[in-house]
DNA sequence: GTCCAGGGCCTAC
DNA sequence: GTAGGCCATGGA
């Protein structure tokens, strides 16, 4: 059996049913920025609570943030989960980036591997993280992989073992992909559209996009998973 | 009531 | 370098 798992051709059937997805909304770079830490293990419905919280206290930008007392943070962001840890870590990375770099623009203007890795630096961003915030914030070419990329492939593909780390599967995609700013964007977010949807632990693969390609989703099969 | 979400850190081995 | 515990709200 070969399995298709040529990301160009999975994206090609998601794209087909998603269509083209105008990904990560966010008024500004800031505010990108604050979604991909304060979604970590959390609902963007429950994000969205925390950054309309936000706006309305006109704190979306790293000077406000960076004035704004660590109580009163936790209060507006609290319907995003883990409020303490995430109001703690929001803070002392904003201020760490306003003490080093004075701008987000600045921070940003490093090239990719010296943004990796100053973002890497803050307690509060992991992999994932840092790079959503190059990819959609910064907007440099670099593939995100997060829990619903590594199971959609492991279902693919059953080779590509679950526990596969995280630059293992990235340098598989980075090798498949052509290097483009759009194309990296909406493939994370189709894949993430398909997680949200389908390949979940109990939810059905009926009706999956990747039904064709998947070894649970063959018409003999066609069961729960 | 139970399960889980667009992770990451810390600790122990 | 990795398995396990912890962080917490809100929707299905």
């Amino acid at each position: 059996m070969v399995y298709k798992s040529d990301p160009n051709a999975i994206y090609s059937h998601l794209r087909k049913r998603f269509g083209f997805l105008d990904w990560w909304p966010g008024e500004t770079k800031f505010e990108i920025m604050v979604g991909a830490i304060l979604t970590q293990q959390t609902t963007w419905t429950n994000v969205e609570k925390a950054i309309s919280g936000l706006k309305a206290a006109k704190l979306l930008s790293l000077d406000k943030i960076t004035k704004t007392e660590r109580r009163s943070l936790e209060k507006i962001i609290r319907p995003s989960g883990y409020y303490r840890q995430k109001a703690q870590r929001l803070l002392s990375i904003c201020k760490s980036i306003k003490r080093e770099y004075g701008t987000l623009d600045r921070l940003f203007s490093l090239d990719k591997t010296e943004l990796r890795d100053a973002l890497l630096s803050y307690k509060g961003i992991g992999k994932e993280t840092a790079d959503s915030i190059i990819l959609y914030a910064a907007e440099k070419p670099i593939f995100v992989i997060d829990a619903y990329t590594k199971r959609a492939m492991h279902r693919i593909n059953p080779k590509i073992g679950e526990d596969i780390s995280y630059g293992e599967l990235q340098d598989y995609f980075e090798k498949r992909v052509k290097r483009d700013l759009v194309l990296y964007q909406d493939m994370h977010a189709q894949f993430v559209e398909l997680g949200k949807n389908y390949c979940r632990t109990r939810p059905l693969c009926v009706g999956c996009p990747l039904n064709k390609i998947c070894q649970y989703g063959s018409a003999s099969i066609r069961r729960k998973h």
